[in-house]
RNA sequence: CGGGACGUGGCGCAGUCCGGUAGCGCGCCUGAAUGGGGUUCAGGAGGUCGCGGGUUCGAAUCCCGCCGUCCCGACCA
């Protein structure tokens, strides 16, 4: 019977499991429309939690949100080369409204800098109006062939942010601070430890003259690609003509930049730190942090019970984002399984024994050695050690999936041979020499599906690096490489 | 778009070969007992079997057409 209710093993086969793991969790269902995904309530306040985040650092750093439309006259897509190459042929088109045929179709945005770009150039007039540093919130839909929950689906919620500078080098360094705050926030925030880099010039962003990206390494030792942040050059500013005038008088293309992350990141989340009971938080972006489960026989201890739980809640309500479970239809097993299927990070079980005791007994949602996971505490220091160990257990996961993806990095080879061993058996991150050649990356593919997933920075970039390419030519710089989603 | 499979209560499936008007598990509702790891018993609600046409006294089942979904490729935040 239990066996019925359990989740495919992450062993046996991974993406059933992760599909399980959304079910269970409650993050996401499917809908009536093909690829696009319902975001439940559970999923959508993770990704609330993952908005302010970002939100505040954002604003921290000088950025504003602003709006802009869905819709896209197609003419406008078509006005950079690259840009409208590169995402036409995933773009849904609205060809009618009200009844009638449109003059001119309208793209639903799959990004939005051909709606965003001939707009800010009537706010960008003077050097004064520099840099304008922009960020919105919204959803864009690519018609993707093969979709995932979260992972690809032809609506997707994200962020945007859009900015103009008036020196290259400006553009650069927003390009620098945005993939600086992502990988902050996949780090403190997520416990999703990426590697941060440069894109080569075949896989970057439409239009863009240098894509950073960051990448994190799921369990199953495949890249997901969690966030980008381009330098985008002059491109957009001479195809939507975005000029400013400098203190000299003279008129001057601006230098741009665009970056996002989208809901893709819960199903890195998922992957990150999920096991075979469903999904794991990190505290600091679980909706319920900690949840209480009384447990009684007679009616008095019932009483007795949900008084102490409704004390220990109101001890910890503000500081903890705290849930008493006291449904009476379940019984305690019950409530465990589910909450363990939404990964709250703490239970704490308070039943008839700890109330006379003076005592609740706290469950942690995981652990490094099976045997701390359940442990007796005093009541009167529950509020204050609860808090702490919820600190500890998000320490916790990082410093895992740090260990988690170093074990799985493959340093300086060389060998060709070796390295389809390793992406046949564990796979993981493959540092080696490279030629630069994309028809070396397109073999690599065909024999292995692995792909470069970028050019590490001076942070994850190895002492040095093997002289030749895995294909043998001379090498002229270090890469990663890995399967990727 | 190429290769493979599948559409039957909310979910997962059996029944299809060999036509006789639908069944199981989970979930849901009611009641009682139970309650420290998915509790049990009793009662109950819920399906024009993807859509359209055909064969037949009779179609979930056979035939034709269409639509949709999933998996493996190509594409991708």
């Amino acid at each position: 019977m239990a066996e019925d209710k359990a989740l495919t093993a992450r062993s046996e086969d991974f993406s059933a499991w992760y599909n399980e793991v959304v079910q269970r969790a409650e993050l996401a269902g499917y809908s009536p429309v093909r690829g696009c995904m319902v975001i439940r309530p559970h999923g959508y306040a993770i990704w609330e939690l993952m908005q302010a985040a970002l939100d505040r650092m954002f604003k921290e750093t000088g950025h504003q949100n602003a709006y802009f439309p869905l819709f896209i006259p197609q003419s406008f897509l078509q006005r950079e080369a690259e840009h409208v190459e590169g995402f036409a042929p995933e773009t849904a088109l609205v060809t009618h409204g009200g009844g009638k045929q449109l003059e001119e179709p309208l793209v639903v945005r799959p990004t939005s800098e051909a709606i965003i770009w001939p707009i800010m150039a009537d706010w960008i007039q003077s050097y004064r109006d520099l840099p304008m540093l922009i960020n919105q919130w919204a959803n864009v839909v690519r018609w993707e062939m093969r979709t995932r929950p979260f992972l690809r689906t032809l609506e997707f919620l994200w962020q945007e942010g859009h900015t103009a500078h008036a020196t290259e080098e400006d553009a650069e360094a927003e390009t620098l601070l945005i993939l600086g705050i992502y990988r902050k926030f996949m780090e403190e925030w997520m416990a999703m430890p990426p590697l941060t880099g440069v894109k080569t010039e075949w896989d970057r962003f439409a239009g863009a003259v240098r894509t950073y990206a960051c990448e994190a390494l799921m369990q199953d030792n495949w890249a997901l690609q969690a966030g980008t942040s381009h330098n985008l050059g002059q491109n957009f500013a001479r195809a939507f003509d975005v000029k400013y005038q400098t203190e000299e008088g003279e008129h001057e293309y601006v230098w741009s930049t665009s970056w996002g992350v989208s809901t893709r990141l819960l199903g890195g989340l998922v992957m990150t730190h999920g096991d075979d009971l469903g999904l794991v938080l990190p505290p600091r972006l679980a909706p319920i942090q900690l949840v209480i489960v009384p447990i009684w026989k007679s009616d008095r201890q019932r009483t007795e019970v949900l008084e102490a739980s409704a004390r220990l809640k109101s001890q910890l309500e503000g500081n903890v984002r705290v849930r008493l479970d006291d449904r009476d239809t379940l019984n305690p097993g019950a409530k465990y399984y589910e909450w363990e299927g939404k990964g709250v990070p703490i239970r704490v079980e308070i039943g008839p024994n700890d109330v006379e005791k003076g005592q609740v007994t706290v469950v942690r949602r995981f652990a490094g050695e099976a045997k701390l996971r359940k442990r007796v505490i005093a009541a009167s220091e529950a509020p204050v050690s609860l808090a702490k160990l919820l600190e500890e257990m998000q320490q916790e996961l990082l410093d895992a999936a740090i260990r988690r993806r170093e074990e799985h990095s493959y340093r300086g080879v060389t060998d060709y041979e070796e390295f389809k061993k390793i992406i046949a058996s564990v796979g993981g991150f493959i540092y080696t020499g490279y030629c630069g050649a994309k028809e070396c990356e397109t073999r690599v593919k065909d024999d292995t599906k692995a792909t470069v997933r970028l050019i590490p920075n001076e942070d994850f970039a190895s002492e040095s690096y093997p002289e030749r390419c895995i294909c043998g030519r001379k090498a002229v710089q270090e890469v990663v490489w890995a399967r990727a989603y």
